[in-house]
RNA sequence: CGCGGAGUGGAGCAGUUGGUAGCUCGUUGGGCUCAUAACCCAAAGGCCACAGGUUCGAGUCCUGUCUCCGCAACCA
């Protein structure tokens, strides 16, 4: 498929309003994306990239209520916040909009009908839970009851957070609304689902064989969903926040986000466009490219390109080229467990080093596979690519020519062999760089791109000007005018991905307006020019800055689990002729090991006195087998016998659970034979 | 045999359609001294997890095994 096309639409993944940005939807998303719409800009062509911020959905809702403020108010905080954390990092969206803005409501509205009158949509009915009392359907999150496994009282109709099970609002004992506690009833309701599987047989001559090219993780995982079949989607929620249902019977109804959501690139761009917005979306001339982290690629290959076709009149993606996650210092990022590196606190501890992190998020972006994240590898980078490479190469040929030529751009003479092989060498890195920019890889054009300073490092460690100054400066003349060429040249390079130090370099040598097509000239500057004074493009970063970094991430996770941590209420009075029915004892571990195919499970053997039991237990993740055997457990030995993984276990053993999540066995002070009871 | 991803020099990663195993950092030795103790050159270091198979030829394709990481399950 090699189509002709006029203009290209880059769309990035809206980030949820309820919390900051940090670096894995930099890595993900915004800092590619940003490098492709720069790098269209810069060869002229016509450009338009889309942000904003997703602000409905039942999470802002949830989150409002737990704070005691509207939706609106979280939205509100969180957009601005990650607004300006994207202007501050160069993200240069052509338009930054949210879909609680007006432009939204009718356009998502008007999809929604559109869709609705042509009959694309189906309609159910099901059985949910209703408040009386607030007079809505709950979702899932917002009731509350009894746990049917561990009777936490305070588990939510999704999920009990004590015990880890996933539930269904009816498997819930004594189940309540969140809303005004009252008891709910089931209510009929009535939704409308996208029939997907209406879609399934174009998607998949679209996709597998259409767009082969695609990633093989975003063709991998299209490929498995349209295999194992699409089902029908619902577009509707039971929920006040978001846009109401455009149509009859969807009164206390809402657009479902995943729906709302990707409509909001269509209303941005008509917001930024009102006129001119749907050559952009409905010319088949415009490539439309949307910038996506993994957990979105169902969304954007399949749901949302349904969602453009039933409404008939735009086009879809050319391509959606989505990364893998980013872990940080070896773990998975958590917004929850604060585990991140927030991009407006780095902005505080980093002030005006932003293209430090665009450029370590570009070096090792999680472009293939899950990558890492880690401020030893952010140092490194810094100190031995930017400072040592590129920044020491600008420096070195400014501070020649102020030495030499009174900062005085000199002229070029006559080129020997060795300039016309450097020549040579670098401009056949622009065809390279354009394979790799053109085809989303970005981490091997980077490389490209600071190859560039090696070239020039090379040059002038070869030349020698230095030594030649002694005896020929026209020599000297011409080796620092090309190295300001060069210079030049790597001012143009490195715009997309590093446009903070593109502009400096381009101050420093009193240049401006540079073009893409002009990057392998050596003609770029004119003799006699004056440069500016020289000033460092990065500066070193010691050890104690990342060491510094590193215990901020261990504190606030250390600060998290404490603030979390409350000691359980006390569970109800029991007889003491209930308590006398356990039978706890002390017994010696025989033997343990850690069971097949179970993560967590330990299998000991143990001297009860009785002639010995078998008891499974969960802590195989806070011990190893062989520092248990020989120990002295307590363990409940009238419990029912349970299988486990298809093992008999005999009973039970203690252990106290920490604030962190880990279990310590609990063990007699002094040594008692096995089988002593415990009273 | 739960689903998915991954195993490549000390570390982190490339390796597009099969064609001599690469890059960055680190290490060692040398050179240079314009430059932010930066730069340049050279060297050492790999049974490409393992075993089979297809092929003239396999890191790459196929089969099996092992290990690691997510998710799921187990966690009386």
């Amino acid at each position: 498929m090699n189509k002709s096309f006029q203009r290209t639409l880059i769309t990035s993944a809206l980030p949820y309003a309820n919390g900051p940005v940090h670096i894995g939807h930099l890595a993900g998303v915004y800092v590619p994306a940003d490098i492709y719409a720069r790098y269209l800009r810069l060869k002229g062509k016509e450009v338009l990239f889309i942000g904003g911020s997703d602000e409905h959905g039942v999470p802002i809702a949830l989150k409002a209520k737990a704070e005691g403020i509207t939706p609106q108010e979280v939205v509100d905080r969180y957009h601005c916040m990650i607004k300006k954390s994207f202007e501050e990092f160069g993200i240069s969206f052509d338009v930054y909009s949210r879909t609680t803005s007006a432009t939204h409501k009718e356009v998502a509205s008007t999809f929604f009908k559109k869709l609705y009158d042509k009959g694309e949509f189906v309609e159910k009915t099901s059985e949910q839970y209703y408040d009386e009392e607030a007079k809505q359907f709950l979702a899932d999150r917002y009731i509350t009851g009894e746990c049917p496994h561990c009777h936490n009282e305070r588990a939510y109709g999704d999920q009990c957070e004590a015990c880890g099970t996933s539930l269904n609002p009816t498997d819930l004992i004594n189940p309540k609304s969140a809303i005004s506690g009252s008891v709910p009833v089931m209510k009929e309701t009535k939704h409308w689902y996208l029939p997907l599987d209406k879609h399934e047989s174009w998607l998949r001559q679209w996709i597998l064989e259409d767009h082969k090219e695609w990633k093989s993780n975003v063709y991998g995982q299209c490929k498995s969903w349209l295999d194992m079949g699409l089902q029908p989607r619902a577009v509707s929620r039971d929920l006040d926040w978001g846009i109401p249902v455009p149509v009859e019977g969807g009164e206390g109804k809402v657009l479902y986000v995943w729906f709302d959501a990707p409509i909001g690139y269509i209303s941005n761009t008509k917001e930024l466009l009102p006129d001119s917005w749907e050559k952009w979306w409905k010319q088949e001339d415009t490539k439309l490219v949307h910038f996506i982290g993994k957990d979105n690629i169902v969304f954007h290959c399949i749901v949302f390109p349904a969602m453009l076709k039933a409404e008939g009149s735009f086009i879809l993606p050319e391509n959606v080229p989505a990364n893998e996650f980013l872990n940080l210092e070896n773990d998975k990022i958590s917004t929850s467990r604060n585990w991140a590196v927030w991009l407006h606190e780095y902005l505080l501890d980093f002030p005006g080093k932003q293209d430090i992190l665009r450029y370590v998020l570009t070096a090792n972006a999680p472009e293939t596979k899950d990558n890492n994240f880690t401020w030893k590898d952010f140092q490194d980078r810094n100190n031995n690519e930017l400072v040592a490479i590129l920044g020491n190469f600008v420096n070195r040929v400014m501070v020649l020519t102020h030495k030499y030529f009174e900062g005085k751009i000199p002229a070029c003479g006559e080129l020997n062999d060795y300039d016309k092989q450097t020549l040579s060498e670098f401009s056949g890195v622009k065809h390279l760089l354009e394979e790799n920019l053109d085809n989303y890889r970005f981490r091997e054009a980077l490389k490209d791109t600071m190859n560039l300073a090696r070239i020039g490092n090379k040059y002038l460690a070869d030349t020698e000007p230095w030594k030649l100054a002694k005896t020929d400066m026209d020599r000297v003349a011409t080796i620092l005018n090309l190295s300001l060429q060069i210079t030049a040249n790597l001012g143009i390079a490195f715009e997309p991905f590093l446009p903070f130090s593109s502009e400096k370099i381009f101050s420093f040598i009193n240049k401006k307006g540079l073009k893409w097509e002009q990057l392998g000239s050596i003609n770029l500057l004119e003799a006699g020019i004056q440069l500016s004074q020289p000033e460092l493009l990065f500066e070193k970063i010691e050890d104690e800055t990342v060491e510094k970094q590193i215990q901020k991430l261990l504190d606030t996770k250390k600060a998290n689990e404490m603030a979390n941590y409350q000691a359980n209420p006390q569970k109800p009075y029991v007889a003491f002729d209930d308590f006398s029915r356990l039978d706890i004892r002390v017994g010696k571990v025989l033997d343990c090991q850690k069971v097949p195919k179970a993560d967590k499970l330990l299998q000991f053997k143990i001297d009860d006195g009785l002639g010995g039991r078998t008891i499974v237990s969960g802590i195989a993740q806070h011990y190893k087998p062989e520092d248990l055997i020989g120990k002295n457990v307590c363990f409940i030995a009238n419990l029912e016998p349970r299988k486990l993984k298809g093992i008999d276990s005999q009973g039970m053993i203690l252990s106290a659970e920490n604030a962190d999540g880990k279990l310590v066995v609990i063990q007699p002070l002094a040594d008692v034979l096995p089988g002593s009871q415990v009273s």
